[in-house]
RNA sequence: GGGCUUGUAGCUCAGGUGGUUAGAGCGCUACACUGAUAAUGUAGAGGUCCGUGGUUCGAGUCCACGCAGGCCCA
């Protein structure tokens, strides 16, 4: 055994008189533990020989999901790391290797904003000179390089602090050439495969710029202005089919129009597509047009129909007389009727006409679809949907297969029919050239007389072809662009994109097979947003990131690198070809002598300035896109490794991962990129052409403050990991992060749980562990972990404890296999709490103070069996919390185990014993416990302490599985609350009152309506009747026949007697103190009294004393303790008791009850 | 606006497939215990199980609609 010095040199030899071989505690300081525990790990290497001891074992693989280091690292990773940490050491324990490689994510924009922050500039000034306050690309990108990494410090710090075991030495960084070289493997790979294109996303832009703005631009103040538009509510007229007779019934040729407002009509010449809210409600409506007086019908939202039509010229008949007369009549209401209603979904599918045809499209379009993002707070409830001019109308259509309305260029690429100057393309007929937005036209043009903006052409134009139903102005806010002060444009911008929606059906199928925690997230947030998965845009327009690897020229010729050694060969190709300009070729070759010299960088500016030259002979340029630093961390799985370029073995055995763990956040973050990215390449190899990325996946929720508030630095409510780790170490914070809440519930973080944690779980463990130690020491108890005596051969309640230590192993295995450390915790901590240290500690410390030991100075079986036993649960228990609580757990185990023994994490899991599980027993002891309860609930309520004996508890059993149960566990019972028997009355003796209720499981779909009668029938039966229906098993009633099983049948109450009853257990008890138990008591206070004293004067547990007492006038007490002489002196450990007459002052007074006593007490 | 999620005692949380008296710990109050003692036991107070409807003989539990908090997306 060990001191608890942690260097594993030196070891004391054995001296049975002064050794102390389990080390003993005054004050323990759990931080304390964690850094001793933490520099004995460092010292001997620990992590990485729970990694090499397993070499050869089946491998478990863990993905870490790389966190950015440029910023300090908060409370909520501790929670996040801690759940990664622990399922790495619980497989560990159970057998596999576990290699975990740590990672860092570099690239991004919000560190790009850091350094734009510190260096006071905006992205306006990156890539300009110098002298204009500007600043170059490559040093820019250096700064990122650097400030990315400001914090890694911290954060190897918090690492180890908190126990969280990674490899920290070989990370994988996502900037590293190495990663960059994988990920453009990867990404060469969705090429070749098609799966890489080019296209365009709406975005906001800026036509008198000439350039597209983020949404950080679009958040700047002021950007949003209140105009006044043009606005229209259009008609678009369905085509008939069987849909629309069916939806709108028939109406002889008079096709309903759909009514759809805009404010942006020169949006309408690009309309495709007509999009409805499935479960909104709509109305076909009989009217008339208003500019024409034509008669209408017309579909809108029912909620919207007050917004558009006068309540006042509502007409409830179809065939009023208003309806013929209307067109030629001069009245100022437009009459109206509803005919139908029904619901978006059934509307899906009807085709119409096309409102404006200047362009008509290749593939279908022009018919109504259904979208989650409309409303009924404005308009009609119909969105017009222009796929190059809205975002979510983008989306929609994307998803419905609906074409946008495009135009080809010079170049026979496909372009918007809105240039990039804002004005109509030449197909648009009459309003070819119009700028769109009338502010793009100069103030003169503006304020010339016959100046009308494009918006009201479209107007005129419409009204006039009987197309427009309502035309207004109306004021709205629109965003401006910061720049030019001129309205923006939503507008299709170059966008290279992964056809992910190729693969959906296979991401959706893959989804199925991993097991998710919690299953809503998987089946729910992620299976839906699989369901309506767009392509992946994978196009951003920054500067510190991977660099799209495409290099291509206008008409549309391009390469796409796959490597280093690819790169250098079209840059060398590009140089022979004799195609490049002199400075193009300069710069060719000043990087390929980098490459040479291994000193080459693959970002920004570098890689812009290569030229690659196309099959047919034309010079390309890189693309200038970085690509989205979501695929940097998708592409982990690969590029971790820098697969395919070399450690294919590593690999192999590392893919998929079987477990990872990040924030719910991620769910369309880092799972979605891994996932799709596996989806779409597997292995690389003949092996998979397609995989998940991981096979088990526990996303986590928030860590917010006491109040359920979000934390932040705003607000002062973050918690400082640092601080908090310092005053509780890391055992403590972990495990009541892990116990208090379910990982992917909101976790509620207060530093009081952590306290409280420390105290009653970990303080109940040290003291448990404490009081072994004290014993064992004394008794010189020597113990290797090995059972010396057969468990069948020990007690009772050892056989107990055993058991119960059995069924926790099975299911802190069971919840640690499930992926639910919270319930792994608490069962670990209610058995220390509840069984371990309440009950088994509490009842056998006699078996552990004043052993005996035989004749050659061994213990006794008994002592030893205690000692066996405690032993072997506390080890084990140690073995079974360390997931959770590393450094405690094993200063444990290093406390009670050999030097041989390094470590708890070196161990292997126990394996539950099920032949030492009984249950029988468990069942008895839980009735013992019950039964303890009941008699200390009734000594309380009269008043009767526990220390004064009584004769016997009475406890009426109605069956003899019961009787024997609470048999076996008597003398415990008699020990516990101090009576001299239990004893037991049955049916036989026919004192018991019965007390009888409705079973209503059973009852339940027997009689069902009529339970109320039924129950009243019941609880209404007396004594006689429910002895009948026990002697004959069944009964008829009035309703019925129930059965024995349709009751429950209990006794409440022994005549005579006090009880009380507790899940149908009663206890009677018998109060009577006759004076010999009076006597008893009093002794019993006597050495209570003694044991006060010895415990103020300090003595030793192991003192002798001599006790002196000044004769008392009180003759109950003087004989009581003459009586009890030799039990007292045996329970004190006193040589001798004297009665004296007087103690000349020299006594301490002690009272007791009703007496007032002297005494003296002195070492022996 | 949409998807997902949470709502049970002052606080943190349990409450398979519906069963009539909803539990635990902490905290509070009182008493007891005192050879684990900065521990322990017993008892008490404390609940419109977020609300409203519905299904059912019976709803904390199932359904619908809301309300409030959270996350993600728009």
């Amino acid at each position: 055994m060990r001191s608890a010095q942690f260097s594993v040199s030196l070891r004391s030899i054995p001296n049975p008189s002064t050794i102390v071989s389990y080390k003993e505690y005054k004050n323990l300081n759990y931080a304390q533990v964690g850094d001793d525990i933490l520099a004995f790990w460092k010292a001997n290497r620990v992590f990485e020989q729970s990694v090499d001891t397993r070499e050869g074992q089946p491998t478990f693989t863990f993905y870490e999901g790389p966190p950015s280091a440029n910023g300090k690292p908060g409370i909520h990773h501790v929670m996040a790391r801690a759940i990664k940490d622990i399922f790495c050491r619980y497989k560990t324990l159970q057998g596999f290797q576990v290699k975990r490689k740590g990672g860092w994510d570099t690239h991004g924009l919000p560190i790009e904003l850091q350094v734009e922050k510190e260096l006071g500039i905006t992205k306006d000034h990156i890539g300009k000179p110098e002298s204009e306050g500007g600043i170059s690309i490559e040093d820019y990108n250096q700064k990122c390089r650097e400030a990315v990494m400001k914090f890694t410090d911290l954060w190897n710090d918090l690492t180890e602090k908190m126990g969280y075991w990674v490899d920290l030495d070989n990370p994988y960084v996502t900037y590293q050439s190495e990663y960059i070289e994988s990920v453009w493997q990867l990404l060469k790979r969705l090429y070749d495969k098609g799966l890489l294109y080019k296209g365009y996303t709406i975005q906001p832009y800026s036509p008198k710029a000439g350039t597209g703005l983020s949404s950080h631009e679009l958040n700047m103040p002021g950007t949003y202005k209140d105009v006044k538009d043009t606005t229209i509510v259009a008609m678009f007229k369905t085509k008939p089919s069987n849909q629309t007779v069916q939806v709108f019934g028939d109406l002889q040729g008079s096709q309903p129009y759909i009514l759809a407002w805009t404010t942006t009509p020169w949006t309408l010449p690009g309309n495709s597509a007509l999009t409805v809210g499935k479960d909104i409600d709509y109305v076909l409506v009989k009217t008339f047009n208003p500019y024409t007086y034509e008669p209408v019908n017309v579909v809108l939202a029912k909620a919207l129909v007050g917004r558009w039509f006068n309540e006042k010229a509502e007409r409830s008949d179809p065939h009023d007389g208003d309806f013929d007369g209307f067109a030629v009549s001069d009245k100022k209401l437009v009459p109206w009727t509803v005919l139908k209603e029904f619901k978006g979904s059934e509307l899906a599918g009807i085709e119409y006409e096309q409102l404006m045809p200047y362009v008509t499209p290749e593939t279908p379009a022009f018919r109504v679809i259904l979208g989650d993002f409309v409303t009924t707070e404005d308009g009609t409830g119909v969105v017009h949907t222009s796929p190059t001019f809205g975002a979510d109308d983008f989306r929609v259509a994307q998803q419905n297969g609906i074409p946008s309305i495009m135009v080809k260029d010079e170049n026979g690429k496909e372009v918007p029919i809105v240039d990039k100057h804002g004005q109509f393309v030449q197909e648009i007929g009459e309003f070819a050239g119009r700028y769109v937005k009338e502010q793009y036209y100069s103030d003169e043009e503006q304020e010339a007389p016959e100046f009308k903006p494009t918006d009201v052409l479209i107007a005129i134009k419409l009204k006039t072809e009987g197309k427009a139903f309502h035309v207004e102005k109306y004021e709205h806010p629109y965003p401006h662009c910061w720049r030019t002060d001129k309205p923006i444009l939503y507008y299709p911008l170059d966008s290279w994109f992964i056809k992910t929606t190729a693969v959906k059906d296979k991401l959706v199928a893959l989804n199925k097979t991993i097991n998710w925690n919690p299953e809503s997230t998987g089946t729910g947030r992620f299976g839906n947003w699989l369901e309506n998965l767009v392509d992946w845009n994978l196009s951003r327009s920054r500067f510190w990131g991977t660099p799209l690897p495409i290099w291509r020229n206008e008409t549309g010729d391009e390469i796409c690198i796959g490597s280093v050694a690819e790169l250098k060969a079209g840059v060398e190709k590009a140089v022979a070809s004799g195609l490049l300009s002199d400075e193009q070729k300069s710069k060719n070759e000043a990087y390929l002598q980098k490459i040479e010299s291994g000193d080459y960088d693959l970002h920004r500016p570098f890689v812009d300035e290569l030229y690659l030259v196309s099959e047919s002979g034309k010079v390309l340029q890189r693309e200038s896109d970085l690509i989205d630093v979501w695929f940097d961390s998708g592409a982990m799985p690969y590029a971790q490794w820098h697969y395919p370029f070399e450690n294919k073995d590593v690999f192999d055995k590392a893919y998929p991962a079987d477990f990872i763990s990040e924030g719910v956040d991620q769910t369309r973050g880092w799972f979605f990129t891994l996932h799709a990215i596996s989806g779409m390449l597997g292995t690389l190899d003949e092996k998979a052409d397609s995989s998940v990325a991981f096979k088990n996946v526990v996303s986590t929720g928030l860590v917010l403050d006491k109040n359920g508030n979000k934390m932040s630095k705003r607000l002062g409510n973050a918690v400082d990991p640092f601080t908090t780790l310092a005053t509780y170490g890391a055992d403590a914070t972990r495990w009541y992060m892990i116990t208090n809440a379910e990982p992917w519930d909101n976790l509620k973080f207060n530093i009081d749980g952590i306290a409280e944690v420390q105290r009653r779980f970990f303080g109940t463990l040290y003291n448990t562990y404490s009081f072994f130690a004290l014993y064992a020491n004394l008794d010189q108890f020597d113990f290797d972990g090995a059972r010396t005596i057969p468990v069948d051969q020990r007690p009772e309640l050892d056989r107990w404890i055993l058991s119960k230590l059995q069924s926790l192993v099975l299911e802190v295995e069971q919840q640690f296999e499930n992926y639910n450390p919270t319930k792994a915790g608490r069962a670990v901590q209610d058995f220390v709490n509840d069984q371990l240290s309440n009950w088994y500690v509490r009842l056998s410390r006699r078996r552990f103070w004043n052993a005996p030991k035989t004749s050659s100075g061994e213990l006794s079986l008994d002592t030893r069996a205690a000692y066996e036993t405690l032993h072997e649960c506390l080890t084990t228990v140690s073995k079974l919390m360390s997931p959770i609580a590393p450094f405690f757990a094993d200063w444990l185990y290093r406390n009670l185990t050999k030097e041989t023994d390094l470590s708890v994490h070196l161990t292997n899991f126990p394996k539950a014993e099920q032949a030492l599980i009984d249950g029988d027993l468990e069942t008895s002891m839980q009735l013992g416990q019950d039964i303890c309860s009941l008699v200390h609930s009734l000594r309380k309520g009269h008043k009767i302490k526990v220390r004064q004996p009584l004769t016997k508890v009475l406890i009426p059993v109605l069956n003899e599985t019961t009787r024997r149960q609470i048999e076996h566990v008597s003398p415990i019972i008699q020990s516990e609350v101090n009576v001299k028997a239990v004893e037991f009355i049955d049916d036989a003796s026919g004192i018991l009152k019965k007390k009888i209720k409705p079973n209503f499981k059973t009852l339940g779909p027997k009689f069902g309506p009529m339970m109320k009668d039924v129950a009243t029938t019941i609880n209404t039966m007396t004594e006689d009747d429910i002895r009948k229906l026990e002697a004959a098993g069944s009964m008829q009633l009035a309703i019925g026949e129930i059965t024995i099983a349709d009751v429950e049948i209990r006794t409440e109450d022994v005549p005579g007697w006090i009880v009380a009853t507790q899940n149908g257990l009663t206890v009677a008890l018998d109060v009577t103190v006759t004076p010999e138990l009076r006597q008893e008591g009093i002794a019993r206070d006597f050495i209570n009294r003694i044991q006060n004293l010895r415990k103020d004067q300090n003595f030793e547990v192991t003192d002798k004393i001599r006790i002196e007492l000044e004769n008392s006038p009180t003759e109950v007490l003087t004989s009581a303790i003459e009586t009890h002489k030799d039990y007292i002196c045996q329970e004190v450990q006193a040589l001798s008791l004297e009665l004296v007459n007087d103690l000349n002052g020299n006594a301490t007074e002690i009272e007791m009850d009703e007496f007032l006593l002297r005494v003296k007490v002195e070492v022996a």
